[in-house]
DNA sequence: AGAATAGTGTCTTTTAGACAATATAGG
DNA sequence: CCTATATTGTCTAAAAGACACTATTCT
């Protein structure tokens, strides 16, 4: 068997390297509170685009490890369920015209140039979670000179190929709320109906009747109510409810339809 | 902006390379014919078990564009409706105690051995895609012994990690078949119902009342009935039926629910 | 009493789902 | 006429969807 006709010049590689080259890791990290929905944007030292919090591949992790980990970087928070949505992968996928080698050279005190390992083919793996905002006090690091939520109906400029995958993480997180149970990392153990009914009109923007909400929700058996009401001050005291466990994991694996 | 903070020890990336590094890609072939579903799987010379057809990336590539190259090598068919379905990294997932580097070396005319850049960490993006395997002639090349369709429901043992790829695959089509018209670049231009409908419970593995589902399948306007009947011998003719191109152009892109 | 919010029930329309007899083509 | 296959419609049950009044809590 011949092996070089795939024609790596190189048939040993240099295993010195903390990460995998060609290789990054995007998360769309989108936040809820309040019947707002945003997503977490970083803006790199010196340009005025924005990016999604992402990373690179250690040799000795898994996607969903790197997706968490760099995730964790920016939100300070384990747990979070992340999403693979899909790679996006092209030739030119990383070339912008408002973030060069050039450009970046001049703000850096190192060379940089079109050779450099940043400006190769990169495939980037994407995640998606979903978290409570308001919990997040977003980090930025030495070389992000912002780091904030933005909702997603006003995303700013973004480099490369970003806002596509913005769009298409919406577009899974909205298929993905018709077929699996979605607010379980989200909202607190006991919500509300009307908390977890405002959590679904906000990710489908539209409107849904809550009683009819309600009661196809929870013929599905992934919530259940409690015998417990919540305090919210000058008004009447909604009922408290929870996922039921069993349901939820099973309806997680073998997906459901929930037709809102 | 200092930029080596992230530990690629070679700042400049060796651009003689036609392959990118850690990056391959695998597709799960999927044949229908006549309520078969089928799946189109290779063995490596000497050795018993079986992989997806897959390749790497060129760095002229896009990923969908390395996709199509690789499923042509061995369906020699172009025009394949080629869907991503997920991204597998793990730094473990190319170690099998049956494909080892020693193995390989002992019937290769080359040493290989665990240093070798086939046997570091790929990740793979997967891809699917559904055609009629009647029209398929396999092909193998140099250092596949075998190139053959397989039953889904009789799949041989698998390297790596590749039986979960198909299992992924396969659940992939399912969910699409609820949202997105398939059979479009797997039926001819003009089928009939009874064509369609066991295309479908083939895929889904369960019965489909004809009678409901045809109602149903119409009423989503992806289908027309057309003025004609197909001639199918000593039998009542069958009307003949097409996609509705721009229903069916609306549907892939809005995705639609058929609930069947 | 008033303000704000939650909770609940019924009716109508639509859809799902079960079900079987008739029509056609060719031999 | 026989065989094999395709076509078609109705009924019932379930679900979707529209809709508005009452209950609670606190000030």
């Amino acid at each position: 068997m011949q092996i070089d006709t795939i024609l790596m010049n190189n048939p040993v590689y240099d295993q010195s390297e903390l990460y995998l080259r060609h290789i990054s890791i995007d998360n769309v990290i989108l936040g809820y509170h309040n019947k707002e929905l945003k997503v977490l944007l970083q803006r790199p030292q010196g340009f005025n685009k924005w990016l999604l919090p992402g990373g690179y591949l250690k040799r000795t992790e898994t996607l969903i490890d790197a997706a968490e980990r760099i995730a964790k970087e920016r939100t300070n928070l384990d747990n979070l369920f992340l999403k693979q949505f899909g790679a996006f992968g092209s030739p030119d996928r990383t070339k912008d015209s408002d973030f060069t080698p050039q450009k970046l050279s001049d703000i850096s005190d190192i060379i940089i140039d079109d050779k450099h390992w940043m400006f190769d083919y990169f495939v980037s793996i994407c995640f998606y979670t979903l978290t409570d905002f308001e919990k997040v006090q977003p980090n930025g690091d030495a070389y992000m000179e912002e780091c904030v939520w933005w909702s997603v109906d006003n995303i700013p400029p973004m480099l490369y190929d970003h806002k596509d995958m913005i769009n298409s993480a919406l577009k899974t997180l909205r298929l993905h709320l018709y077929h699996y149970p979605i607010g379980y990392e989200l909202l607190p153990k006991k919500f509300t109906l009307p908390e977890i009914h405002s959590l679904y009109e906000t990710i489908l923007n539209k409107e849904l009747d809550i009683r009819n909400f309600g009661k196809k929700l929870i013929a599905t058996g992934i919530i259940k109510k409690l015998d417990e009401k919540k305090k919210i001050g000058a008004h009447r005291s909604p009922y408290l409810y929870m996922f039921d466990d069993n349901q939820y994991k099973d309806a997680l694996n073998k997906g459901i339809a929930i037709i809102l």
